[in-house]
DNA sequence: CTGTTAGCGCCTTCAC
DNA sequence: GTGAAGGCGCTAACAG
């Protein structure tokens, strides 16, 4: 809050003794422009703290390298997750960052507010934008723009998706290898695409195995740790409760396991728990949760990396990137004693 | 993707057969608009997807309801809840947040980029700025900006800050009232305002107690995991090894506890740890891990409030903003008990 | 090498 | 109530 009134391009120009557009020149290294023109500018640009205005840059400019990033809400732990893949990306590739949420909740719907989002940025302020569990189906803009785990299915831009039902998948093979047949459920949040295909990824394994699927071991859910207390409450107080509990997402696994010591049950002598993210805490839980890793960082990396890509090269055929998911075993899990 | 083209507000304005200042006016609310121009102008922005322009608008006029951040890093940890308290904040007051980190790491020094940041969105795209964990000792800015924890002790711009000294003060008048004599401490980041009045609490609290503030309890760290283990190793294989560690954040206490449990020892029967932070992971550590909630996201919630303050009325006088600490006691110190 | 001339898309006077 | 003109700060031709 030194100077009150912001130094342009003009008092620049003016200060040094030339045209604004050799200011501009020196400011983007293009053209040539005399060694002592180019010093004498930078001297000035140095002592007036002039720093160009973003807007209007961005509004004549084609590349800005700044890459946008629309989420539903910085706090939460995927789009943390995300962001922190990107902002590695970002470092690697030079370029700068800016993530943007809305908080204006007004009249229109969350889609919508999407759509304005990406529109305000890209092409004006950013030249290529990311966007987070996008619900929107289509977007308006001539910029690239790369979803990372979309929800909708017939999405037409480009987008990075986990493979959440193999990872599901993953995650039952090995509890019924363990010996575990009654297995419960703690689903997620059914507007997410992940959630239905780690559901997806439950009954599959289950079928696989010739178990039936069982109406009172799946618990809905959404992704919290209420939704994991309460619904493994619900299961441990089965007539025939369950030997172990995949949950969809760590959060509600952690749910499931403060619910499982509350009700005097040892993990994983008593009950086996798996989860779902490999959220950095899962592996302080308990000893360490068994779960299922998705790499949701390596997510955010990679959006960057085909944002780039995209930006030099035209359009390319690999639109659907998928990220391998991993099975990571840590001791949540059991072999079921048999009793 | 659908449309190649973005629409301007005169396509707009083409399209209902006005002129563009009338489409401008329904944009913003201003003057009278006959209902029915109104009517037909809100329909064909519509139809037409046709979304403002943020450069354009952001470089006319004055409000433009976005306030923004800067960040050192998108990915650490005590920035996302910074972030989540600001996420909060900015849903209650109904504002948009853009977020904005650097990765173009080129020649210039953090501060200088900070301030560059600063002046490339205040002012141009948001109306007012958060700045987390500042270096810089001076921002030229029109428009108000308000720090986080910032590093310098004389700044000149309204700011929230930590009680850090106060809480580390507290956890050292809890460790020595349970018993401990010895305690350990491990460093923070020294170039962070916050480690150094964490460094002080300690050792206000052990001058308090008159005990000695011995070198070799002391070891260097940076917040992270490692710097705790690392630390912790060294206490632990000393001749006379402390009963207790303070660790400068929960990061590295965690490395603590972990280097105890490599060593054999149980936390909190043989070492008893304490943290700094209250961060999420911390509950779940061995049973809980004893810390200080200096309740950052309380610190991104005071910022925006601050920054609307600000931007409604002129400056007060309040400039330094205190949020307190609070200790909070779980299961990771104990009683020294008299062997 | 450098200055001049046009705008980018939008908002804001000032007329009508 | 509405339109026309001017300009925000900047970059991209085009001249010199």
């Amino acid at each position: 809050m030194s100077q009150k009134t912001i130094p342009t391009i003009r008092d620049v120009a003016r200060e040094a003794g030339v045209s604004v557009s050799t200011v501009s020149r020196v400011l983007n290294d293009k053209d040539d422009v005399a060694p002592e023109t180019y010093e004498k500018i930078q001297i000035v640009i140095q002592q007036l703290g002039y720093t160009s205005n973003l807007a209007a840059k961005s509004m004549r400019s084609r590349r800005t390298n700044v890459i946008g990033m629309v989420v539903p809400d910085v706090g939460d732990s995927f789009t943390i997750q995300v962001m922190k893949g990107v902002n590695r990306a970002i470092q690697e590739f030079g370029q700068d960052l800016i993530v943007y949420t809305g908080g204006n909740s007004t009249i229109t719907s969350w889609p919508a507010r999407e759509q304005q989002y990406v529109s305000l940025l890209n092409g004006s302020i950013t030249d290529g934008i990311i966007v987070v569990a996008p619900t929107a189906i289509t977007f308006s803009t001539a910029h690239p723009l790369v979803a990372v785990d979309p929800h909708p299915e017939d999405i037409e831009f480009p987008s990075i998706i986990a493979t959440n039902r193999i990872g599901s998948l993953a995650a039952m093979e090995y509890l019924i290898g363990l010996g575990h047949r009654r297995i419960g459920f703690i689903g997620g949040r059914t507007d997410l695409q992940s959630a239905l295909r780690r559901f997806q990824g439950y009954k599959d394994g289950l079928c696989q195995a010739n178990l039936p699927i069982e109406e009172e071991l799946i618990q809905p859910g959404d992704y919290t740790h209420e939704c994991g207390y309460v619904g493994a409450q619900k299961l441990l107080s089965l007539a025939n409760p369950p030997t172990a509990i995949f949950a969809a997402n760590d959060q509600s696994a952690i749910g499931v396991i403060h619910a499982a010591q509350k009700a005097g049950l040892r993990v994983p002598e008593d009950l086996s728990v798996m989860g779902f993210d490999n959220i950095p805490e899962a592996s302080y839980i308990g000893g360490g949760l068994t779960t299922v890793d998705q790499f949701i960082d390596k997510m955010g990396y990679l959006a960057v990396q085909m944002l780039v890509d995209l930006q030099e090269k035209s359009p390319r055929e690999n639109y659907l990137h998928r990220v391998d998911t991993k099975l990571i075993i840590r001791n949540t899990c059991q072999a079921l004693n048999p009793n």
